[in-house]
DNA sequence: GATCAGGCTCTAA
DNA sequence: ATTAGAGCCTGAT
């Protein structure tokens, strides 16, 4: 793993403002990484918990959340998190037209 | 929706 | 150093 595009990457995920949200693919876009989608995923997977980086306004292109995460209440902690800043949920989708984050 | 193939990194041998 | 397998994706069938 190299930690300069985990960084590059973080750099952007951290840029996304509040109540808005951004794929994968777009943040690796912005990153300077334009087919680096996937490593996207593989890094916030790997520092989703342990830093203050806003990994749930990262969903996939389709509006979707790509891993389940479930707290100890047994709930969606991401759909939990984005509700909780306005962004509207449903059934596990957001309303992309609504709520991408456009740079 | 569900499926397929593409493009690129990471990890383990 | 090279190779093979797998991955929290995407855009087009």
């Amino acid at each position: 793993m190299s930690n300069e595009l985990a960084q590059m990457i973080l750099a952007v995920v951290s840029q996304i403002p509040k109540g808005k949200v951004a794929s994968y693919g777009q943040i690796a876009k912005l990153a300077g990484l334009p087919k680096h989608a996937r490593l996207v995923g593989r890094v916030l997977g790997q520092i989703e918990d342990r830093t203050a980086i806003p990994w749930h306004r990262v969903i996939n292109s389709q509006g979707k959340m790509s891993t389940t995460q479930l707290t100890e209440h047994g709930d969606h902690l991401q759909q939990i998190l984005l509700l909780s800043e306005g962004v509207v949920v449903i059934n596990g989708r957001v309303n992309l037209k609504q709520f991408a984050w456009l740079p």
